[in-house]
DNA sequence: ATACTATGAACGATCGTTCGTTCAATATTG
DNA sequence: CAATATTGAACGAACGATCGTTCATAGTAT
């Protein structure tokens, strides 16, 4: 998909059609217009979200399971394109109410399912009392995918990030 | 500045002439294109950065140096506007080197200081042993800015957040 | 008179979208 | 079964709008 290569306000409704193999009349009979294009894209990064959730999801301890979810999760980040496609809707999403919506309810749910896990393991002591999980669900995210910009950015690969994002997001839940 | 209504490929030159109270013919006169627009206004970020830079060079114990710090940054990122610019311009940094390399520019005098703060702080024992200070900078910066884009996305004002945000960011680099 | 800045009309390019047309597949006839 | 009618996907030329940029002209101060 060529928002990756040039933006989406840089991309011409003529590059998608030309991308995507067919033409440009015939495209409009597929999305209502551009901005149709991409709410659908939007959509599609919900599905790419499932193998997490069902990591997240997993009955093993806590700590372990959140430290596999890091590991994946990272791994998936580690692809320049998604960086990328997330920051391009990240950024549509402040003036773009319904980019916005789809946004902030792909995130909940990788949210909720994180901060559940955060709440599993605090009541059995596994991490310490977090005084609002949910945000600290937020914040483990937002530590991930900063990091992933940065390794966009600079050129390096997020690989040489993992281990201190691990140690950083570990010792902000771990107990004390 | 328009940018922050429209972003900066919706955003014309006539509307940035308008909006500066110059002609459209004029605003060459200053600026080489459109481009050296956002190229100037990147530079600017970088003084706003100054206060910030002195509250880390401050010599009290550091983690009241950090707390300090944080409350600081939290309270500048509350501004949406602070918030959309630096989206906008991190967004165009993907695709644009001049722009990536000022933004990193920025981005390591505030990491530098930052991380020296924190390996003050490991010196005396005050802080954990980090395996990187300069990773845990920028990952604490991105923990601080990406609670403020929630922010922004969701409408809820940023002080909302400041309370989780401080508690995630110093358990993660105080000693256990 | 000279050297500047300021102006907005004008330019070519490209934008997102529309629309008339083609055409192969399907449904309906006799 | 053959002949005809109907459909809807595919196409790309064309449209009006707007883009970033240029430039001849007008104004101003020395």
């Amino acid at each position: 998909m060529c928002f990756l290569e040039r933006g989406y306000h840089q991309t011409g409704v003529r590059d998608i059609a030309a991308r995507a193999g067919v033409s440009l009349g015939n495209l409009y009979n597929h999305f209502s217009g551009k901005h149709d294009v991409l709410v659908k894209f939007a959509m599609l990064e919900r599905q790419e979200m499932e193998p997490f959730l069902k990591i997240l999801s997993a009955h093993s301890p806590a700590p372990k399971v959140l430290e596999k979810f890091i590991g994946a999760y990272a791994k998936y980040l580690a692809v320049p394109e998604n960086v990328i496609l997330t920051l391009e809707v990240s950024s549509e999403a402040v003036r773009q109410p319904d980019i916005a919506q789809l946004f902030i309810e792909n995130r909940a749910e990788l949210t909720n399912s994180l901060s559940t896990l955060l709440q599993r393991g605090t009541d059995v002591g596994d991490f310490r009392k977090l005084p609002d999980p949910t945000q600290a669900a937020q914040m483990i995210l937002d530590v991930l995918e900063g990091s992933a910009y940065h390794s966009v950015l600079s050129e390096v690969p997020m690989r040489k990030f993992a281990g201190s994002v691990k140690d950083f997001i570990l010792s902000s839940v771990l107990p004390r």
